[in-house]
DNA sequence: ATTAGCACTCTCACCTGAAGAGTGCTAACT
DNA sequence: AGTTAGCACTCTTCAGGTGAGAGTGCTAAT
């Protein structure tokens, strides 16, 4: 266990650490902080942390940084959070309010405000829409030779796809058919509809009701991701090299960062907020990235992710409760759709 | 004029200077081509090609590299293209036809593989409805206090937006509500639409009129721009330093690049493919990026841009044609859609 | 018109050495 | 016991210097 004392300087140098981003040492601190001890002393104690593994230092004569652990405990116990100020909530509130178009412009404004928000790349997933329901089907014609089906979900996802037609049809008809279909299929989930597609059904009904099944639970879109804040995170000094700033690049492709936050958010439903530090989400050839991660939705519906993601040495005390502010005031958003 | 010699010495000091990203020395091009004439020889038609503007170079004492004047040289009268092959259009064909949601999707794949074929930042931008139609619309009820519009346009955009609800309705009741309205709006543009908003309409229907309107040529949406390849342009030479590479990675951001689009493929509506090099574009601030841009879309209609960003030492002969027909396969699928 | 020859310029990679920062350890002090 | 002064040691960083190499421009000869 730590000492109070270790405890105490453990949170200086994290805090200075993610501040400035150069290594902590055992004099600067004592002159900052105009400690009662000598610099030895300080010394003594950083090798004490360093046994325990809170810090470690890059070379012989450089000062401390954080080790994975260091930070862990600094979140858990060491920090204060930096509440989201009523000027802030009102920004961001007004900034997500301003939005007129559907789901996905809504949340790629969601990730661009987060992002400048804490200065760090946001990332946030459509919600995934687990046992979502058909709300309404549509068929429009297009031109004589295809059909657009045109599905509303309940929870207020728009599906469209172009489907083939055998014959022009007038849109009058087509309404006609959808009604029909409609009363069959409304509020039905993606394996009742299915079910619906038997052999004595004529067979423009099954292709219809096929794609009508498909869109509902369509997982490769309602993967997407939306991704924003690129630029600012490449400005900290951790990516000053070139090799590193490429490296950062690649590893900030929407799909690596989409499968670290599976593991990150996995098994979550409710509005907490989770932090995973350095090697802590499983993916080693991310090791120096920090995910700050929350689930939105209701607790039965529809479920997204929204998240940052930055270096470990990232403002934690600002970006965790920014996150669950954000994810909250989006829970209630999505829930207001409903 | 150019001297037939001059001419295909200017040749080979801009495809040299394409293909290694070092300055083209006169040396180095006697060995590599075996020339019949000496280095001193090059070296005298270096200054001669230096002193009409095709070549400069960036000290004293390094080879030749191309100026934008000579890019534009090489790319009107120099260069063979290196048409798109068989194999090559059969996959990208193959992978366009992957998609299946909507527009959206196709786009945001269509900047990826047009991104991967050339190596560099790939742009799409979503066709400006310039006079589309409405197709039709549809009334869905979400939950009580709210009602889905959902609008379908005659080139098969679909855009919707949650309306407040006076009172609670059922489905059956906006069905048949949609349908009225279906009967006056079918096929008019948004001024048409809003024409009918007058002081003897239902305030409700007006609402609803008004939103159609809008969403009709919603241009802030028509706006949205797809990008994909940002890192294998950072992988050039050119940017192999941080402040390069920082400055390229903030020049890049979609907004900006939206805005050299504009210039490039203002007033063009046909198939034509353009090559804007270096300062040509009119915006100083991104003096070394060539931009290859085209329009899609059909001359009437709808009206999108396509168009690859990098550096002015690109490979014209390979991304002039790809741009050029990807853009046409686009308006092919988009005539289709129509 | 072409070319050999050569002085000149500029870059680049490499080294070097000094300055500085910070630690770890020891021995003395409280 | 814990604290501290002192000091040797390690490692980085940066400026400055140096030599090699690449390439040009010019001149004079062919």
């Amino acid at each position: 266990m730590l000492t109070e004392r270790r405890a105490a300087i453990l949170r200086m140098v994290v805090s200075e650490y993610i501040r400035t981003a150069e290594p902590v040492s055992s004099k600067g601190l004592v002159d900052r902080h105009r400690l009662s001890v000598s610099s030895a002393t300080i010394r003594n104690e950083f090798a004490r942390l360093e046994e325990e593994g809170y810090i470690t230092h890059p070379y012989t004569s450089a000062g401390r940084i954080p080790s994975d652990r260091g930070y862990r405990h600094y979140v858990e116990s060491l920090m204060a959070e930096e509440p989201v100020g009523a000027d802030e909530q009102r920004t961001i509130e007004h900034q997500l309010h301003q939005v007129l178009g559907g789901l996905d412009e809504w949340l790629s404004l969601t990730a661009t405000i987060l992002a400048a928000a804490v200065g760090n790349v946001a990332v946030v997933t459509r919600p995934r829409a687990t046992g979502s329901r058909l709300k309404h089907l549509q068929l429009v014609e297009l031109h004589g030779e295809a059909t657009l089906l045109v599905a509303v979900m309940d929870d207020g996802r728009v599906r469209q796809r172009i489907l083939p037609a055998r014959e022009p049809a007038h849109q009058a008809q087509l309404t006609e058919r959808a009604q029909r279909l409609n009363m069959w299929v409304a509020g039905a989930d993606s394996v009742a509809v299915r079910a619906l597609v038997t052999d004595d059904l004529p067979p423009d009904e099954a292709v219809v009701l096929r794609a009508v099944s498909d869109l509902i639970d369509e997982e490769r879109l309602a993967e997407e991701t939306f991704l924003d804040g690129l630029r600012s995170v490449l400005q900290q000094p951790e990516f000053s090299s070139v090799d590193r700033m490429l490296e950062a690049v690649r590893q900030l492709e929407a799909y690596r960062v989409r499968s670290l936050l599976e593991h990150a958010a996995a098994g979550d439903l409710g509005g907490a907020t989770r932090v995973l530090i350095g090697r802590e989400h499983g993916d080693d050839t991310m090791q120096d990235w920090s995910v700050v991660v929350s689930n939105y939705g209701d607790a039965e519906g529809a479920l997204g992710t929204i998240a940052v993601v930055g270096p470990t040495r990232m403002r934690y005390e600002r970006t965790i409760p920014r996150v669950r502010y954000v994810s909250t005031l989006m829970s209630q958003l999505l829930q207001d759709v409903r």
